[in-house]
DNA sequence: TGTACATCAGTGAACGCGCGTTCACTGATGTAC
DNA sequence: TGTACATCAGTGAACGCGCGTTCACTGATGTAC
């Protein structure tokens, strides 16, 4: 609790910033959604927050720090937002919300040379995603006869050292998940770098997609 | 015709280098591949072609020259490759294929804030490849009873200044252009962030993209 | 309620670096006659 | 076959810039007693 009152008629800044680390974050995402990952600086960034251009340090220990947390946060995000998804379709439509309402998450989360990839915090919410996804192939999907294989609650299997033959992960689960990630994926990417512009005609890109012939994923039973 | 038998016993670098050009672009390519356009500097480039700092500069005007020149060449490989398509299913296989054998341009080619946009060599290249995927869609699927709207030779309908209501183009051609493209660019984009590891179990990608539930796309008369 | 002290957050000067760009230049090549 | 000249390709020195990182520091806050 911060008393923002300030002593001085003139209101000058105060010594804490009081959120730094959110206002650097905030002012990154600002960056990365306009210019893209390379324009970022951690000076810039201390410029843009009114802070000395060490300060950011002490929040990120450098620049691949920063962006390793953008990242992190973003599969945080975008796992949150596919565990609501219904069926797979939905999911499909949560992925594409989720890169259009955090753009600069979603450039950076599929960067990794920008990434720390030992970072724990990137991996466990990574895994998080992955997880989801998982359990969106193994939702029955609504009005088909689907059994759904409740392979739930064992998020992590992926990315585990046993070497894997894949015994729960038949070839059909394995086809759909690459189906449905990928055309959701390649629908983000090319929605946010303006690629789908002619093809969307003005239409609401939600809805386009949720209209791409996607009942053929009701296949894999 | 350049001779290139030195003079001295000593073989010294002639003064011309011969095809600095190509030796740059490949050199670019390189960087690329290996770290992000992000790592990409002229200086660094020339070291590696074992010439003068100020010398790509004489070929490339700068940074954004470069990258553009490159994008401009990968959308002519990437229209070459589709237009060998036998059928909208191949010319999905082809897409990937490209973004595996030219990864740098691939990843160039769709960071529009690397590129010069305005510039000539790129738009006409691009539009190349929006004019080949085009007639791919209206390429008629063997063992379908496609009849196939010939919109052929028509190549640079997009992008034109004419405010469009679409008329040569229906739903279905549209949703059907959004879903290969979409389904192609996010598998190869995956592909080579290493996002499909898991999921591909050693198996060749482009088998795996073949066997992605595509048949849907016959839907699209 | 008051004092002492530890901890935390941000400062500002300094460093060394690699970069892009410019510019007058020179070496090499090709062409006209 | 030879000469003159234009053009092209690459050089190397110089510039100014913004960056990341380090470091001793100071202002502010919170806690123990």
């Amino acid at each position: 609790m911060r008393t923002l009152i300030s002593v001085t008629s003139t209101a000058k800044a105060p010594y804490h910033h009081g959120d730094l680390r959110r206002a650097i974050l905030r002012a990154a995402l600002d960056v990365i959604a306009a210019d893209g990952p390379s324009a970022l600086s951690l000076r810039d960034l201390a410029r843009r927050a009114g802070v000395s251009h060490a300060a950011p340090a002490h929040h990120f220990k450098d620049r691949t720090g920063l962006l390793t947390a953008i990242a992190a946060e973003g599969f945080e995000l975008l796992a949150a937002g596919i565990r609501e998804a219904t069926d797979l379709r939905d999911a499909g439509v949560r992925y594409v919300r989720f890169a259009r309402e955090h753009p600069a998450h979603f450039q950076v989360m599929f960067t990794p040379e920008l990434l720390r990839e030992s970072d724990v915090e990137l991996t466990t919410a990574r895994s998080l995603s992955t997880a989801a996804l998982h359990d969106a192939v193994s939702t029955p999907t609504p009005g088909n006869g689907n059994t759904g294989n409740a392979e739930t609650g064992n998020g992590n299997t992926e990315g585990s050292g046993t070497e894997g033959t894949n015994t729960d992960a038949d070839s059909d689960t394995r086809l759909a998940r690459a189906t449905v990630w990928s055309l959701a994926h390649g629908f983000a990417t090319l929605l946010l770098s303006d690629n789908l512009d002619n093809l969307l005609d003005g239409e609401d890109p939600e809805e386009v997609f949720r209209a791409l012939p996607m009942m053929l994923l009701a296949r894999t039973a």
